[in-house]
DNA sequence: GGATTGCCTTGACCCAGATCAACCAGAAAA
DNA sequence: TTTTCTGGTTGATCTGGGTCAAGGCAATCC
C-alpha cells in the first residue's frame, strides 16, 4: 500500500502531468507507461454551454469523467419541484458512477464546462486492471463523503448568514488551491453561481440569499463588484462568520 | 471486472457466508480460500455500552471495521454545540477510513454495540493485494455518498412532518432488509434513538420530533407501543407522508 | 431608441418550527 | 414508600426565514 500512495501521492494537489486533470487527481496512470497509453487512447472531450443539461436524472449515462474546466452541478428534486443541490463540481471533480448506467441526478452546466470522458466499459475494465486507478477514486469518494458530511452540517444547524459565509469560503478556498495560493488576507472572487442556485445549493431562499449578502456587505464583511464578484477584506473575518473553526474543516 | 463483480455480487443483500457481517456486506473474501484465512486471523471483536463513545473527533483510531449488532451513530458539532448527525450505524456498516487514522467525527454507540475490527495496517496491506476488498469498499462508499446527498435533500428541503415520516421509513426499510422481508402493509419497529437524537439527525429540536410524532399518530399514519416502538397500519401511507417517491430513492 | 428578458434587490407580512417552561411516566435508587 | 433521574409530551410565545409583490439594472433584440 505505502508504496503505492507515494507513488501517487506526487501527483496529489499540486502537480499535474499534462493537459487532462484525470491524470493527476482523478485517475493517474503516470506511473505506468502501458496504462497512461491506454488511458491517453480512451480519452475524449465534451464540452456545455452554461444551463446545458449534462445528463439527466434516470438517464442512460454511458461515460465517466472529470471537470477540465467550468463548473457544473449535481441536484436533486422533490415532486413538487422543491430542489436540492448536492454537489459543486469544480476543475478536477469527478462526474459519474463506475458500475452504475442510469444517472442518479441532473448534471448541469452553469458556465462553459469541458468534460475529460472516458466510455464506462474500458473505463470499468481499467479500474480492474489497475490497483491505482480504484484507490485513487476511492480516496476520491471518501473525500466527497466527507464534504456531503460537512454540508449537512450546514443544511441542517447553520443560520442563513452563516450558510451564506460558508459558502463564500468554500469557493473561495478552491479558488486559491486552484492557483496554488493559500486563500488568505484581501482576496477577490468570481460567484459560478446564480443567486438562485445558491438558494439550491444551501437550502434557503434566492430572496434570504441575496438579503444576506446585502447584510454582510453592509456589515463590511464583503465587497461586491457588480453581482457576481466579490471581494473579502479580510478572509479570516469572513471563515469568523461562517460558524466553522478557522482549519474550515473542508478536507478539499 | 465482470467475474469479480459476479463472484461478488453472490455474496451480495441476503448471503451471508459466516458470522462476521464484513464477510458479506463490507469485504467478502470467501472465493479466496488464502484471504479468508488471513481476514479470519486479522479480525477481532470490540463491544460498546448504550452512550458510550467509539471514538471522539480528532482522537487517534488504529482499526477500521464493520458493525456486526446494534446502532452507532457519527456527529458533527460547531463551536457552541449545536450538533448534526452525519451517519446512522446499522449491522452490516462500515466504521472508519482507510489510510486516514485521525477520527473525522464522533461515533457514539446508541444501543450495545459489537464491533468486528481490523487493525488498520493490515488491512490496508489487504486492500493493496486483493482487488476485490477495494472494489467493495468504493462500492459501500458510493452507497453512502448516494444514502448522504438523500439526506441533504431532506435537510435542506423536507417539511418537519416529512423528516419524521421518512426517517421511520429508512429505519423500516433496513430492519425489513435485515429479516429479508419486503417491507410493506402493516409493520412494527423499535426506534433506536431518543427523540433528541432523533433531532439531531434531522435537523429539527426535539421537542418538534415529539409533537410531529404526536400528529402522524392523532392521523392515524402510526400507532406507538410505549415510547420506542412503532406499528405502521399501512407502510405505503407513510411512504406517502414522506416526499418522496414509491420506491423511496434509498438505494442501500 | 424603446421593449423585452434575465437576474437581482427590497419591502411587507406570515408561519413553521424554535424557545422557554411546565409537567408526566417509568425505572432505578434510597 | 418515597425520591430522583431520564426521557418524553404539551402549551405559550417568539422569530428567522419563507412568501408574495413591486421595482431596479444591464444586456440583448427588434
Amino acid at each position: 500500500m505505502t508504496q503505492i500512495n507515494q507513488k501517487i501521492a506526487s501527483h496529489d494537489g499540486q502537480e499535474r502531468c499534462g493537459d487532462c486533470p484525470i491524470r493527476y487527481r482523478a485517475v493517474c496512470a503516470h506511473c505506468e507507461a502501458d496504462e497512461l497509453a491506454l488511458l491517453e487512447g480512451m480519452k475524449f472531450y465534451r464540452s456545455f454551454e452554461p444551463g446545458q443539461p449534462i445528463v439527466w436524472e434516470g438517464e442512460r449515462m454511458d461515460f465517466v469523467g472529470s471537470v477540465v474546466t467550468g463548473v457544473a452541478t449535481l441536484t436533486q428534486m422533490l415532486d413538487d419541484g422543491r430542489t436540492q443541490m448536492v454537489g459543486l463540481l469544480l476543475p478536477s471533480d469527478f462526474l459519474g458512477r463506475p458500475n452504475r448506467d442510469i444517472a442518479a441526478y441532473n448534471a448541469v452546466a452553469t458556465t462553459r464546462v469541458v468534460l475529460c470522458c472516458f466510455r464506462r466499459k474500458p473505463f470499468e475494465a481499467l479500474m480492474c486492471t489497475t490497483p491505482q486507478v480504484a484507490h485513487r477514486l476511492l480516496e476520491m469518494t471518501l473525500d466527497e463523503l466527507d464534504a456531503a458530511r460537512e454540508w449537512m452540517l450546514l443544511l441542517g444547524r447553520k443560520t442563513a448568514r452563516e450558510k451564506i459565509a460558508s459558502f463564500l469560503a468554500i469557493i473561495a478556498r478552491r479558488e486559491a488551491a486552484l492557483h496554488k495560493r493559500d486563500p488568505g488576507g484581501r482576496m477577490r472572487i468570481d460567484l459560478p453561481l446564480t443567486r438562485e442556485a445558491m438558494a439550491d445549493y444551501l437550502g434557503l431562499t434566492l430572496e434570504t440569499v441575496s438579503r444576506q449578502i446585502s447584510a454582510l456587505k453592509r456589515d463590511g464583511v464583503i465587497e461586491l463588484v457588480g453581482k457576481r464578484a466579490v471581494i473579502f477584506p479580510d478572509f479570516a473575518r469572513l471563515v469568523g462568520e461562517s460558524g466553522n473553526d478557522a482549519d474550515g474543516g473542508y478536507p478539499r
